[in-house]
DNA sequence: TGAAATGTTGGGGCG
DNA sequence: ACGCCCCAACATTTC
């Protein structure tokens, strides 16, 4: 009899419930990853990218134990029913997933195997907390992040993280059923991967190094350093949106090093987990998070749609230094600081009044982050319409931004070459600047007036 | 996890 | 010395 752990979110071995459990069964171990299309919309580019590196160096990990990862592509559901005609299976084990569709299909294959003598089950491995578990006193779900995690770091308690298996039964047999990676297709056919390549090593084991590196490094003065955008943040993300590093993992490695950095400083990381697990608690409850508003008032809203200023933003050409740099660290590398995602998704919802829609499909089609809840959690928490958002009236300035957070333009030039002999007094406004670059655009809105129209719009919805 | 407008305060120049 | 004005600097409020 043979056990399936089927590989999802979870591309590591460190901290995986489910392979725990298959390995518990004394049974061969089948792990699988299905390349599958149930979703409505398909992972971005970028996104791609990452996952083709992620499963090849997961498939390496597991061949070091003797092993190996077996790919599927197609409707999951059927794949599964159609390996188990094949080979004798005992269980089916995986870390279970919050978006609705993936959410859905676990319920089918559950529910279809429980009428054969094949035991699924399924394990959190995501989240520190399950969505299901975290509910106010009225038995509903938190609307305001800070009550949400509050409740969450007093009512409940963090699992300890497991070690990754030392060894691991496989039958050489099973690589008959397997694809090969270079069929999924995943890498982009435009000539586009360099800049990810220069920027990024996905993997396990890149992720536990990278880690590593911020606890002993970058995580003191976080809470400070994480705005300026030519400072390291920790650039952990894309490896949590694969789970190639466990959050659990994470949470209990800050408390551990606690001793040895600023208290604010862990703290401050830790909540940016907890926005992540708030993401989605939210996409657990609102399952149309990534087209519906959460405040239903803006479903009314009259959003502009104007092709040509959404290129320009998409391009980094809207005028804007700040703007423009952030929009090309994208392009050119499959991420953007936080900071700077707040200011240019600002400017597309806020300056030129186009739909957080667009904005969170070419994140998600540009990052290699690009997470299911975090994504459309964010944008409508910038368009004002998401829970515990920005109200409609906090606009950011780009040049106040640019001169708070890239004094020296430091972070502009690297990112926005026109503009690198334009001296500091005039980076952040060069259409001040009389020698200005011929090559560099005009703003494509004048500040204070597109923040009146933006006033005016969202005060008369 | 803002920014701008408006209000208040207090030091210094000056008649 | 005193009051008046100006205007940073800071605080509060409004969007």
């Amino acid at each position: 009899m043979v056990a399936i752990v089927w590989f999802r979110n979870d591309l590591r071995l460190t901290d995986h419930l489910a392979l725990d459990a298959a390995l518990k069964t004394g049974n061969p171990i089948l792990p699988i990853f299905i390349y599958d299309s149930i979703h409505s919309r398909s992972f971005g580019e970028a996104s791609k990218w990452w996952l083709h590196h992620s499963l090849s160096s997961l498939k390496r990990t597991l061949n070091l134990l003797k092993a190996d990862l077996i790919f599927q592509q197609g409707n999951a559901f059927e794949i599964l029913k159609n390996i188990a005609e094949q080979i004798p299976l005992s269980h089916i084990f995986w870390n279970r997933r919050y978006d609705a569709e993936g959410m859905q299909q676990d319920i089918q294959v559950k529910s279809y195997f429980k009428e054969t003598n094949i035991i699924c089950h399924s394990f959190n491995g995501s989240l520190l907390f399950e969505p299901h578990t975290i509910k106010n006193k009225e038995g509903k779900p938190f609307k305001v992040f800070s009550a949400f995690w509050k409740h969450c770091l007093s009512q409940h308690s963090v699992q300890e993280p497991i070690p990754a298996p030392t060894h691991l039964s496989f039958d050489k047999k099973f690589n008959e059923i397997s694809h090969t990676l270079d069929s999924l297709e995943l890498l982009p056919k435009l000539g586009w991967i360099k800049g990810l390549e220069e920027s990024w090593s996905p993997g396990e084991e890149n992720a536990q190094k990278n880690f590593d590196f911020f606890l002993k490094n970058s995580l003191k003065n976080y809470k400070k350093n994480r705005d300026y955008p030519t400072l390291k943040t920790s650039r952990l993300s894309p490896y949590i949106r694969r789970g190639e590093i466990s959050v659990r993992q994470l949470w209990r490695a800050i408390h551990q090093h606690a001793i040895f950095s600023k208290e604010v400083d862990s703290e401050c990381f830790l909540s940016e987990l907890g926005w992540r697990e708030f993401s989605y608690h939210t996409l657990f409850h609102h399952p149309d998070l990534e087209e519906i508003p959460l405040k239903k008032d803006f479903e009314a809203f009259p959003w502009e749609k104007n092709p040509n200023h959404f290129d320009a933003w998409t391009k980094g050409l809207t005028g804007y230094p700040i703007v423009d740099a952030g929009m090309r660290e994208l392009w050119r590398t499959g991420y953007m600081h936080n900071r700077v995602r707040m200011i240019t998704a600002s400017f597309l919802v806020k300056h030129l009044l186009q739909p957080w829609q667009n904005g969170e499909k070419w994140f998600w089609d540009t990052l290699v982050d690009a997470d299911v809840a975090s994504n459309p959690f964010n944008w409508q928490w910038v368009a004002g319409c998401g829970a515990d958002a920005a109200p409609y009236f906090r606009i950011f300035n780009p040049i106040l931004q640019g001169e708070k957070f890239d004094p020296q333009g430091e972070y502009i030039r690297s990112w926005v070459p026109e503009l690198r002999d334009v001296p500091d007094d005039f980076i952040h406004t060069p259409w001040l600047y009389e020698n200005r670059p011929s090559d560099y655009p005009e703003p494509l809105v004048h500040h204070s007036k597109a923040r009146e129209k933006a006033l005016k719009a969202f005060k008369a919805m």
